[in-house]
RNA sequence: GAUUCCGUAGCUCAGGGGUAGAGCAUCUGACUUUUAAUCAGAGGGUCGUGGGUUCAAAUCCCACCGGGAUCACCA
């Protein structure tokens, strides 16, 4: 604690020139002149806020105990001259009473150099005030880190979402809603990452970095490796890494992490997500349901105290299994009276979806019109959990022909909110069907759909070797948190969602 | 990318052509078992940035920066 250090500090607050950072930075030297290290280096916490709350719980009005606690955490607020602290850590809050009692009038005198927004530790005897307040007496007062900026308002928190997102930190600190949604965020992947473990699936790392962006239809980011000069790109998904897995002899294994798709930003939207993406040998997509309905109505429950039922902005939405299975041509039916299993060429489809007052891009395939009335007409309706079953073959590139009908595939998305939170299939393992498709895809990329899957020949060679049949499921975390935090955008669940650069004017 | 709304003190927000406002926070003092503590006083602003209109702009117009929402693409 040179003298140089806190002119170095001085000298950055001097650019802000704030008054509020001047007087922090003005009682920081008050301790550092008293021999107080304002940075150190350990301490050691005994008990948190949120457990006291509970032992203590029964705990009279005004009654004292002998019990020392020792506890550590940020100063939010300063009552009575400093004579009652609100402190609080990662688990609550609990009230700190400075007494000339209980303390010396030398620790006294440094605490009156604390700010609101300093880390302190705190020794001292459990009691709960008069007015019913669980609170410390303590005996011993230490400062663990000197704050220099303001905390926000105490009693309205951090409102502007701006700040909410560059600077979660502030927003964690202030809002408890948001420190309850990120706990929550950890505990859903927790629970989905345990329960597949407990189904003898193994969790691997594939590949971020791909010659070639495939397993998913997504414009791609694009980055450049410099030693061995070649483009590489951000992966869109780890499907196809993840199958050559399976076929290496990994009969389960699933993956969580992040996948990155160069499209628009929305509610629903952003640049990064995460997905877990699960594959099991010798399971077709019927299997894959049932698993999604175990990971998502299993996580439901441990996230509700054991509810099946979910509040989400107006609806109330009940995950218990088994969820219904309709197919994506009857809901269309039933909503629309079009029976595009009877209209199977893409002209007479894309004549009956225009009838219908839905625009279809010149040259769709059936499929694709299969899916546009689908995404304008049915899409909207599915609040409760359904999984949309049989989807065309030609908007399922990587999925088995559906067994029993040769337009159609063996896959399935779920929609819950009407938002698709999961996407399975019945894995395509026939390596002549597979290039039949990567080429049809590419035929599409060269007629300028840039979200075409490219053609993957290791991938190809990979299904030549053999892929055992294979179920493969993909479930949105962000969307699922989303859904269980009652949190209408994606960047309430995102600790650091992708925002736009602030470009910061330098004053002359 | 298009449309639309927003940007005022560290934070939460008023003000919408005529002297820049409040609460919290900060500083000074009082009080010293409070609960968004209270009381008295003080300091704190290039009203996002840059142009324009006007005698006069936080306010009206234009461009730009950043954000929200809707739409398009998508999970």
């Amino acid at each position: 604690m040179s003298k140089s250090k806190v002119e170095v500090i001085t000298a950055t607050a001097v650019v802000d020139s704030n008054t509020l950072v001047e007087a922090k930075i003005e009682n920081l030297k008050q301790l550092q002149e008293r021999g107080v290290q304002p940075y150190p280096y350990k301490f050691n916490v005994t008990h948190y806020a949120g457990d006291l709350q509970k032992t203590y719980a029964n705990l009279a009005t005004g009654a004292m105990t002998t019990d020392v606690v020792t506890v550590a955490g940020r100063m939010m607020s300063n009552r009575n001259n400093g004579l009652f602290i609100d402190l609080k850590d990662s688990t609550g809050k609990i009230q700190i009473f400075s007494h000339k009692d209980h303390l010396s009038s030398d620790a006294l005198e440094m605490m009156s150099y604390f700010d609101i927004g300093d880390m302190i530790g705190v020794t001292g005897i459990v009691r709960r005030t008069p007015r019913g307040e669980l609170t410390i007496n303590s005996t011993k007062v230490e400062i663990l880190c000197k704050s220099i900026r303001p905390l926000p308002e105490k009693y309205h928190g951090i409102h502007d979402v701006e700040i909410r997102y560059r600077k979660r930190y502030l927003d964690l600190i202030m809002n408890d809603d948001s420190r309850k949604t990120f706990k929550k965020r950890s505990r859903i992947v927790s629970f989905i990452r345990q329960a597949l473990l407990n189904e003898n699936f193994m969790e691997v790392e594939t590949p971020m970095l791909h010659p070639i962006a495939g397993g998913a239809t997504a414009k791609p980011f694009l980055t450049h490796h410099n030693a061995l000069d070649i483009p590489l790109y951000l992966r869109i998904a780890p499907e196809l890494y993840l199958k050559r897995l399976v076929i290496g002899g990994f009969d389960r294994v699933f993956e969580i992490n992040r996948c990155f798709r160069n499209e628009g930003i929305s509610m629903k939207h952003n640049p990064e997500f995460t997905s877990v993406e699960i594959y099991q040998a010798y399971a077709d997509y019927t299997d894959m349901m049932g698993l999604a309905e175990r990971i998502i109505e299993g996580t439901v429950k441990t996230t509700h105290d054991g509810s099946t039922k979910v509040k989400f902005g107006e609806h109330e939405i009940d995950f218990k299994a088994p969820w219904p299975r309709k197919s994506m041509t009857d809901l269309v039916h039933e909503k629309t009276g079009i029976d595009f299993m009877a209209l199977l060429t893409p002209s007479s489809a894309a004549l009956a979806a225009e009838k219908a007052g839905i625009a279809i891009k010149p040259a769709s395939n059936w499929g694709e019109v299969v899916e546009a009335v689908f995404a304008d007409k049915v899409e909207g309706a599915l609040i409760q959990p359904i999984h949309v079953i049989d989807l065309p073959k030609d908007i399922s590139p990587l999925a088995k022909e559906h067994r029993s009908n040769n337009i159609l595939t063996e896959r399935f998305e779920s929609y819950v909110n009407a938002w698709e939170i999961a996407n399975a299939f019945s894995e395509l393992s026939d390596p002549f069907d597979q290039r039949d498709r990567f080429k049809k895809q590419v035929e599409a990329r060269e007629k300028g759909n840039e979200e075409a899957q490219m053609l993957d020949e290791d991938f190809i060679e990979a299904l030549e070797y053999g892929l055992p049949p294979t179920g493969g499921l993909g479930i949105g975390i962000d969307r699922l948190v989303m859904l269980l935090t009652n949190s209408p955008s994606i960047r309430d669940v995102i600790a650091f969602p992708t925002l736009r650069h602030h470009h910061v004017v330098q004053k002359p």
